[in-house]
DNA sequence: TGAGGGGTTGCAACCGGTTGCGCAACCGGT
DNA sequence: ACCGGTTGCGCAACCGGTTGCAACCCCTCA
């Protein structure tokens, strides 16, 4: 391996000039900088980044702690930061954390102590502990918000009243929500978008809680006949696909008979192009959150501000009623 | 943060032999371990992995290199891989390339270049390429055996004899084989297993080369209904479901009409218990793959060998003809 | 002509562990 | 009492970059 020392051999130079003309060039006369950047090519070097982080006091990386991975929302934004950070040179840890209560921080802390700064994917749990979990570095919150952190959010709740609001204009006259797990922010937040949504032109249901799981979308089965929606929004796309299946079973049409609407790929699989739709795009969400931890990583500053990424709506040409 | 200085002053010892207290117990005399471990203990030291690492001349970092992650084959592994590198202090890096040629050769040395090991999950492409990809470094291969080279096999090949075998055992006349990807080394695993397994007792009609996707199983419809086959095994999970959908949409009846093997999991979501299934554990075959990796690296030498995986095969109990 | 100052570069001390080598103490054996 | 052979420990030199500080050159302005 050739290391930095060579290449300033080459160039004439001592190794801190070497240093220097390869990482700030503005530092270093432009001919000498020419001159070791030649010698770099020609001895084709790779800077060591362990060397280069110890240096610095840095680790080169990132975590991102997500609830589980057993759910197709998550493993997108795992995608989507794992590809920014490595843009950064950086190396991301995926690590499985429900941040839940105080025991998780204990555990927590261990972990963001060896790392440059966290992306925390923490829909459920109280505000207090996902703050407290905060104080070990710089750190950026996914879909969710909180006063003064830094934070990437899916405006589904936008897109949730969007289809509630289209379900009403189309004639439906009873619809249900299928709510999700106890304590989940976004829950709130669709919750209560729709209602404002909907408003007084149908009837609305809110049924849940439910976790996100096919399972539980068979199990609300019974509620949402009972309830006479003919719209159904689910939390989560894993639910509707539970409902659409149970539904099926038992004789009812869908989306003939109960509408439901669901996320972009998974309508397709399902069979009907004529679902209601909508599509978040999670690559996208764990791509500008790892960017968000770049940019406080590297001025130094948490603005604490919020990024809201809007959410598409796909509403079938052909009328669903 | 406390330092290995700081517990060897503690504990009154020179810091290499807090260093060596605590790597390597062995080479020192037993109350002098106690003591420095206590010191440790009472600082709340941690070890700066940069540091050691830099000292070591090791990176601690290994790579998952697999074709592609819209496949719900590989998320498992990189799951399974990742869990158990975790357990060894190693960082995980995902690369995507397929390995197919030359060219992708070069982008794999500079990865390569920078990582202790790699485990590789190329399905298709050349022997050779692959060869050369284990040069750079020690390398574990997934789902192939190339001669020399440590690898870790799902036996699938096994299970899809196991499934064409009942299908002729049960009555099948005419069976059809969906072949995979060109060039894909199971596929030609899985296609020489099944004509074996099936030989004289039914007509076996081979079909393709597919890509592993859904729209490859809508495609092949039409060969499948001409090939009169009364059970298909496809090479892959999504093959089977986009067939089965086709299928479903044309008015044929699945698995009343023509019986699709399909992946355990898969087999539920389609809503046909009665489907022969068979349950490959990704995940195990990327955590046996990383602990391969992981006593190669510590061993220092490359046995060569390949473990082979079982893979489980599901027989509905009500017979599916 | 000399003091002041910006731009370049080199020296050497880091960052925090790891390890080769040498010294000293201590062992049992003659 | 003397000796070869452990055993236990410390010194200092690494690993390969980064960076504070000082030296130096050259140019400007008084």
């Amino acid at each position: 391996m050739t290391t930095l020392a060579d290449v300033a051999a080459l160039a004439g130079v001592a190794k801190s000039t070497a240093s220097r003309a390869l990482g700030r060039p503005d530092l270093v006369a432009p001919d000498t900088v020419a001159r070791v950047r030649a010698a770099a090519l020609q001895l084709g070097f790779v800077p060591n980044r362990t060397a280069s982080h110890l240096a610095r006091g840095s680790s080169g990386i990132v975590a991102l702690v997500v609830p589980t991975l057993d759910n197709a929302f998550f493993t997108p934004i795992v995608a989507g930061a794992q590809s920014r950070a490595r843009e950064s040179d950086l190396q991301l840890t995926v690590a499985v954390h429900r941040l839940d209560d105080a025991d998780d921080l204990v555990e927590f802390e261990r972990l963001a102590r060896q790392v440059d700064g966290c992306v925390l994917v923490a829909p459920r749990g109280p505000d207090e502990i996902v703050q407290a979990a905060a104080v070990f570095g710089p750190t950026v919150l996914v879909d969710r918000e909180i006063q003064g952190m830094t934070s990437i959010v899916a405006d589904t709740a936008s897109a949730f009243a969007d289809l509630a609001a289209r379900f009403a204009d189309t004639g439906h006259r009873a619809i249900a929500y299928l709510g999700g797990p106890e304590g989940s922010w976004q829950d709130a937040q669709r919750s209560a978008a729709i209602a404002r949504a909907v408003a007084d032109r149908a009837q609305l249901t809110t049924l849940g809680p439910f976790p996100a799981t096919f399972a539980a979308g068979v199990a609300a089965t019974d509620a949402v006949v009972a309830s006479g929606a003919t719209a159904v929004v689910p939390y989560a796309t894993s639910i509707g696909l539970g409902l659409v299946f149970a539904l099926r079973a038992r004789g009812v049409s869908s989306p003939g008979e109960i509408v439901v609407s669901a996320e972009r790929l998974v309508a397709e699989a399902i069979g009907a192009d004529e679902v209601p739709a909508i599509d978040v795009d999670g690559e996208q969400l764990g791509r500008e959150a790892m960017t968000a931890l770049v940019d406080l990583l590297t001025s130094g500053v948490d603005a604490g501000e919020t990024l809201r990424l809007p959410v598409s709506v796909h509403w079938p040409e052909s009328s669903p009623v």
